[in-house]
DNA sequence: AGAAATTTGGTACGGTAGTGCCAGATTCTG
DNA sequence: CAGAATCTGGCACTACCGTACCAAATTTCT
C-alpha cells in the first residue's frame, strides 16, 4: 500500500521513521502497530492503512534505515582525503561504516540483529542481501581511494573479522564492541601493510 | 524455583528440553509458556510452577543447551588423534565446535541469535559470557593438542573470521554458512601455516 | 463547484500472551 | 500410618496483539 497524496506520503514517512526508532531502541519485537502509531502521533488504523502488514512496515523501515547508512557511507567516501589516511583515522572511518558513528551501542546491536534475524525471516533476505553487497562494495571503494591496494576478497576478510569480533564482544560484562573491533582491525591491517 | 521430588525433577527437565527444541526450531520468540507445556506434554501451569518467569526458563534452556555443546566439544577433543589432523578433517572439527555438527542450519542460526540477543537481554550476559569463554578455551586446547602452535589471541582471530563470515552468509540467497566459513577458515589457516 | 477518490480515526473482534488461583492428588517424612 | 510438603492441572483474568470495519472528513480531479 502506498500513499497517493502529499499529506498521506508525509504520514507514511512518519510511520516509517517511528518504526526505525523502535527498531533501534528495542529491536524487532518492539515494532508493533500500536507502538508505531503512538510514536508517530497517529491513530492506530493509519498503520494498517499505509502498510499491508507489519512485515511490510518492518521491511520498509529497514530499507530506509539501511539506505540512510549507505548514504552516510557514500558521503564519507566523497569527502575522503587520500593524503591523510593515517592509520587511526582510517580505522575509525571503516568502523563508522560498519558500526555506525561512534557512541551508539544500540545501533550496533541492530546492525547484527537484522543479519541474524534474516536467518528466520526469509522475506528480509533480498533486502539484506542488497544492503550488504552495497556496503561491502562501498568499503572496497574506500580502501581503494585511500590508496590501499586490496582485493575484494581481502575486504571481505576484514569485514568478517570486525563482524565476528563484534558479535563476540556483545556478551562481555561491559560491552564495547567498537573498541574490540578497533583492536582487531588495527592488528589485521598492520599484518597486511 | 527448583523441583524437590524425583518426578518433579523429571518434569522440570522435560520442560527444559521442550524449551530447547522450541529455541532451535523457532528462536527466542517461539518460547512461550503454552508452547513449552504442549511440547513437553504437560499442563500449562507446570511452566509457571517450575520456573518463576519465561526469562528464567529461557536462561536454563540456553544453559543446558550450551553445556551440551561444550560436552560434545570436550568429547571431540578427547578422541582427537594428533597424528591425523590433516587440514580438511581439522577444519571440519573446528566447524563442528563453532557451528555444531554439519547439516543443521537452524542450530547455526541459534548460535548467533543468542549472542546478538544478549545485546538486548542483559540477564543472558553472565551465562553467554561463560559459555563463550569455555568454548574459546576448548578451541585453544584443540589447536594445541593437534600440534598447531597458536596463541590464544590468534584463536580469537580465527573464531572472529568464522563468526563474521557466518553472520554475513545468513543473508545469501541460499545460505550455506558452513561452506562459507569453511572456505575462509581454510584460507586463514593456510596463511598461518 | 461537485463528484470521486483518498484519508481519517474511533471502535470492535478474535486470538494469544503471561500469570494467578486453588481444590484435589500425590509424594515425602517422621 | 498420619501429617506435611510438594505437585497437579483446569480455569480464568487482564493485557495486548494484528486486523477489519466504516461513517465521516478531507483532498483531488473534472
Amino acid at each position: 500500500m502506498t500513499a497517493a497524496t502529499p499529506k498521506g506520503e508525509r504520514r507514511r514517512q512518519a510511520l516509517v521513521e517511528a518504526a526505525i526508532g523502535l527498531l533501534v531502541d528495542g529491536g524487532f519485537d518492539a515494532v508493533r502497530h500500536r507502538a508505531v502509531a503512538e510514536r508517530a502521533g497517529l491513530p492506530l488504523a493509519s498503520t494498517t492503512y499505509y502498510f499491508d502488514s507489519l512485515d511490510e512496515l518492518i521491511t520498509v523501515a529497514l530499507d530506509r534505515h539501511g539506505r540512510a547508512e549507505l548514504a552516510y557511507g557514500k558521503a564519507r567516501l566523497a569527502e575522503l582525503d587520500p593524503e591523510e589516511c593515517g592509520g587511526d583515522a582510517f580505522i575509525e572511518l571503516v568502523l563508522d561504516l560498519l558500526l555506525g558513528p561512534a557512541g551508539d551501542v544500540e545501533a550496533v546491536v541492530l546492525r547484527y540483529e537484522r543479519l541474524v534475524a534474516t536467518g528466520r525471516r526469509p522475506f528480509l533476505r533480498p533486502l539484506m542481501r542488497e544492503l550488504t553487497v552495497e556496503l561491502h562494495s562501498l568499503l572496497l571503494a574506500i580502501f581503494t581511494k585511500a590508496g590501499k591496494k586490496i582485493s575484494a576478497e581481502h575486504v571481505e576478510d576484514l569485514i568478517a573479522i570486525v563482524d565476528g569480533t563484534v558479535v563476540n564482544a556483545l556478551v562481555e560484562v561491559s560491552p564495547d564492541p567498537r573498541a574490540a573491533a578497533r583492536r582487531k582491525l588495527a592488528a589485521a591491517l598492520a599484518r597486511t601493510a
